[in-house]
DNA sequence: CCATTGACCAGCT
DNA sequence: AAGCTGGCCAATG
């Protein structure tokens, strides 16, 4: 089956959009999720190819810390809009606040 | 068409 | 625990 930049596009935005508030996920997960285990990297393009209203500020690396450099605008600009979603950055590594309740 | 680049990841030292 | 290495795969020059 062929590579569809279109499609992958589409998969890649739906998942990210299903990310619910105060939630991340890393760049691999969402990649396996949209159904291309190795295209962690292409997602990365695939944000930023899609100009839609997408919270792409969810969406950091494995190790939990933002994919930009340290300082950068975009760091502070994802590190802000996660804090209005809850979500804290500290010491380089998004730490979500308990988001569920304990059985 | 070959070489370089990346909003990455898992494994090893 | 923290840093380095190779692998990954499409986009770009």
């Amino acid at each position: 089956m062929a590579y569809s930049a279109i499609k992958f596009d589409a998969a890649v935005c739906a998942v990210v959009a299903a990310i619910p508030p105060g939630q991340v996920m890393s760049y691999g997960a969402v990649a396996r999720a949209a159904g291309y285990p190795r295209h962690a990297r292409m997602v990365s393009k695939a944000l930023q190819r899609a100009r839609q209203a997408l919270p792409w500020h969810r969406v950091v690396r494995a190790d939990h810390s933002l994919a930009f450099a340290v300082g950068s605008e975009a760091y502070q600009v994802q590190q802000g809009l996660l804090q209005q979603e809850g979500v804290l950055v500290r010491n380089g590594k998004v730490t979500v606040p308990q988001a569920s309740n304990l059985p």
